[in-house]
DNA sequence: GTCTATACCACGATAGAC
DNA sequence: GTCTATCGTGGTATAGAC
């Protein structure tokens, strides 16, 4: 089914241009020539170049984030009054961005590379439009993660939590940079692959004593 | 101690508006603004920009990578002829990084930000620059995980450097995505203590069982 | 709602005076 | 080695016909 009007189009084209060449590369003439509509009428849908970037991001993680927040429900309805386990939080985090690439959408890949590479995106208005429009979801997380392992001093949890988003931010964004680490030999793997065995890793990572708890335990 | 040339002044000026804007946004004219220098003058020290860039990357990686090859094979020397232990090998990786921070010298930090955003780079011919300059490094290390790490298969292997080096990139690069995580709430963690908590992080990250070795063992 | 045409500006790059 | 002046291209955005 190909997508019904010119301004899905423009949606899809620019999901794709802006995961191939960055958003800032990613010209507008060069979207409306890939969605064959004309870059002047760019200018019907949206304000800006800024307004249509947001929609292209909001158009996915609204559903992504619902997604999320479903799962983590559901899962501290199962465990209460107790906590979610770890891996279960981290489950619901991740796994739904599955949803994105085994879907039949059109470019859920894509959107996943964009995504990733966004978080470390330098410039500043597009990272305010995410916290806008996204933060809430990563900072309930990062609570249900806080409830996971209790005896994580808070502020550890926190660049933990970093560590991990680096984690899953690079491996949906990168394409080139997987290249770059493991030169020409290596087949690629597939997205449940790779998501799966980000898995363990995490929990083993969140799992760790920290490196205070070591200091404090060896001068003990 | 001011930087002497202009050709010095004009590095770091594009370092550090390349680690603020991004490479691609960061225009000759604003460099060549920003180092008191006439942006045709640029183009006496260098045919194109890919040119600057590529000196702005090599001038900080080329010592960089030298002390980490140098801990990697003084770590490889003193376990002779068993395996350099897994935390040796990630220290001589990541140690060295702080050099850059600690040192005297200027704008060592903004390096690290630029270094970590561009392993997501977009931009195909800056990566295959990197790869060029910076690849046998990267490999160099992989070879030592897999020595550090010999339960692990390989292809796991590869794929949790790729973690490893995400995680890293991430909290190098991150200054906007940090406040896009915890909000305005939190001090902000100095790198000494930023990247001694990845170092146990990664360390549980490579020793847990793979994803694949749990279902082989769940199904047996 | 979508098109053509175009304004206006900043970009990388070059030529040539000094 | 550094400057000024400028070229050609391609960027975002707008005006207005259809």
């Amino acid at each position: 089914m190909p997508p019904s009007s010119s301004r899905e189009r423009i949606l899809d084209a620019a999901e794709r241009l802006f995961a191939e060449k960055g958003v800032a590369s990613a010209s507008l003439r060069e979207i409306g020539a890939a969605a064959r509509a004309n870059p002047g009428s760019l200018y019907f849908h949206w304000k800006t170049k800024a307004e249509l970037v947001r929609e292209v991001f909001r158009r996915r993680l609204a559903p992504l984030d619902a997604e999320r927040m479903r799962r983590l429900e559901a899962a501290e309805a199962s465990h209460a009054p107790g906590p979610v386990p770890l891996e279960d939080v981290l489950e619901a985090l991740v796994g739904p961005m599955l949803g994105l690439v085994a879907g039949t959408d059109r470019g859920g890949t894509g959107f996943l590379r964009l995504l990733g590479r966004t978080y470390n995106e330098p410039d500043r208005e597009l990272v305010r439009m995410l916290r806008h429009d996204h933060g809430a979801t990563l900072e309930r997380f990062r609570d249900a993660l806080a409830r996971a392992v209790p005896e994580l001093p808070e502020e550890q949890l926190f660049v933990r939590f970093h560590f991990a988003l680096g984690a899953l931010a690079h491996t949906l964004g990168s394409d080139a940079s997987w290249q770059l680490v493991v030169g020409a030999r290596r087949r690629s793997a597939s997205w449940e692959e790779v998501l799966g065995e980000l898995m363990p890793f995490l929990v083993a990572g969140f799992g760790a004593p920290s490196a205070e708890a070591r200091r404090l335990r060896e001068s003990a």
